[in-house]
DNA sequence: CTGAAAGCGCTTACAG
DNA sequence: CTGAAAGCGCTTACAG
């Protein structure tokens, strides 16, 4: 067989080789029938002898699509991001599509970046973490009708915009109920950034189990954080400082609730004799912390995978079932919860809470 | 300007809108000179007002490239992984390549399937995470000549393969010296996989370490994992159960320090009274941990960056300095360690050590 | 400075 | 069952 010179073969070259026409051989890449046996396997041969690759532009560029699907991300920072983009992955690696992954960093630049290789033709449809619901990102995506989904968002997302997230109202508020269940009564809340969609559902979460407990909330007990680790430790010092500091800490995330850890470690305290701790997330550090946290579980990989199916399903051109999914959160109690120090007999106990799964031993 | 139905705009669409030949569309495109200043205007507002974007299929059918680089990982499941990734995304960010990620989970399966996607034509170099010396992964992609570089790896490497990893070696002769100098005479180590080419590289540096100080190896000590949070614990377990158990434990990654933790709870031990820790990685847990764990650091971020340097530098054809880069490992001095108990009277204190970075208060 | 022609490697109708 | 022709959207020489 003539290989030209360093250059890649191509369908012709087997063509030659086989002694067919490069339809035949295009048939027999693409198991279409209308290829006698015999010319199928004597073709099926020479591709494999050849090492023939047949080339995906030439393809694209008949098929109108380029193969790869965007997974964008703010940043390449946290357990919570690998674990949707398991997910992702999963579902789409079966599928000959590709999956290409950028961070937008410092929003601006970034998603500017990102902008211009989209610009370029270069996706099938987009999964966007923490996208912005009024951005120029989306709005480029409608105008070139690329198909997107959204998993968790920030700003406000319009009702149709194909979307996916947790159950975080009911997630806070179910973490909620479980400490007032032990008795506590001076309930801390340290949320995440308020643009963000699910922040601000949690906080909402909190407060309503507060107001269906009738507690009042108390406005200095409610701080807010960036979901670092570091800004739970600084919300958990002020309110450690506090005239009458709370019992218990909704943490928001596991991260800021392992900067709780910090600073009650700091103060010679500790989780769950001196201060009661709730995070939101489980990291796989969740359950290896000291004392592993009681946390609210977020099916992060399972989100990540519906957010592909859904973007399978609107690449195919298909209309969706619903253009939000939220998928169940689930408390799981480990040993950072108790019975506030100088507690009211503790009538109603942790497990009467409802929904509530104990881990481990 | 007439839009073709539903269909993309293409530069014939612009071509005839502004008013020129396609030829001259593709000359402001591609920034090439030879257009009169106030033809280039006229077709950059038409190509800005059309929203037209240039098909990148075809782009690349002339080209011979696809613009996308691979990264080819075992399983997306550890913080390590997403630190290199991190690395790799950073460096790819400003070119107009994409990155597509990629998971084999089992081998074989999944090898399988990514070979197939890239037979599909679809990649112009890849960067193998752990990727083994002898595969048919590699072999594939040498047949093809497609460019890759591995970041660390399993099996043995051949020489001039182009590769980036740590100095295992001396990161674990630096960490055993630590604890040999806080006056550990009683040494275990958790290796990871021997597979695992920084595993041996570790086990090597630890055993390096004990000849130079004439302390002989004893095989009950040298325990084998698979870099897991479990098998750190399970080995702890057996150490903690010999007769005479070790006073310090290397143990070969974070994870498994992090298991080993856990050994020491169970029993109502703690590290450093108990047992002296050290890891191995320096992920963001184990700052967090408790205590917070002395370890050594990899610049896996760095490691990743590197990685897609040297794949630039292979995809443009042009020869690499060195096919094979060691980026220096850090000993982190945190809280897990301390002379033993019943320590012989500590001449060698813990800052003698050479190389040694304290962090924090 | 501008454009008509040919071709990248494959696939889609359409004939035989 | 098999193949000659045209075309996907762009770019690369080559003329003017």
């Amino acid at each position: 067989m003539a290989k030209r010179s360093a250059s890649r073969l191509t369908i012709a070259d087997v063509a030659a080789a086989a002694q067919v026409s490069t339809m035949t051989v295009s048939r027999v890449l693409n198991d279409q029938p209308g290829v006698a046996p015999e010319t199928r396997a004597r073709v099926a041969r020479v591709i494999a002898e050849s090492g023939f690759v047949r080339n995906r532009a030439a393809r694209a560029l008949k098929h109108r699509h380029t193969g790869v699907v965007d997974l964008v991300v703010p940043k390449l920072d946290s357990a919570h991001i690998l674990e949707i983009m398991r997910g992702v992955e999963d579902m789409l690696a079966p599928t000959p599509l590709r999956l290409a992954v950028s961070a937008t960093h410092r929003e601006e630049r970034g998603e500017r970046q990102w902008l211009a290789k989209v610009a370029d033709g270069g996706t099938d449809g987009a999964i966007l973490v923490l996208a912005r619901g009024q951005s120029a990102q989306l709005d480029e995506l409608r105008r070139r009708r690329i198909p997107f989904v959204v998993v968790d968002h920030r700003g406000e997302l319009a009702a149709d915009t194909p979307s996916v997230g947790a159950t975080n109202w009911s997630g806070a508020c179910q973490a909620t109920d479980y400490l007032l269940s032990l008795g506590h009564r001076r309930l801390a809340f340290i949320g995440g950034p308020p643009s963000f969609g699910c922040s601000r559902e949690r906080q909402s979460g909190y407060r309503a189990a507060l107001d269906a407990a009738q507690i009042p909330t108390e406005q200095a007990l409610i701080r807010e954080g960036d979901f670092s680790q570091e800004a739970g430790y600084a919300a958990a010092r002020a309110l450690l400082a506090l005239p009458a500091p709370p019992t218990a800490i909704v943490a928001g995330n596991d991260m800021q609730a392992l900067g709780v850890y910090a600073a009650l470690r700091e103060r010679g305290l500790s989780a769950p004799d001196d201060m009661s701790v709730v995070g939101f997330d489980d990291i796989p550090f969740a359950a290896l912390a000291g004392p592993p946290l009681t946390t609210v579980r977020q099916p992060l990989a399972e989100m990540g995978r519906v957010a592909a199916e859904m973007l399978l399903t609107l690449i195919d051109g298909a209309p969706l079932a619903s253009p939000r999914i939220e998928l169940a959160t689930a408390l799981i109690v480990r040993a950072s919860c108790a019975a506030p120090r100088a507690a009211p007999p503790a009538g109603a106990s942790a497990s009467a809470a409802a929904g509530v799964g104990v881990e481990g031993s």
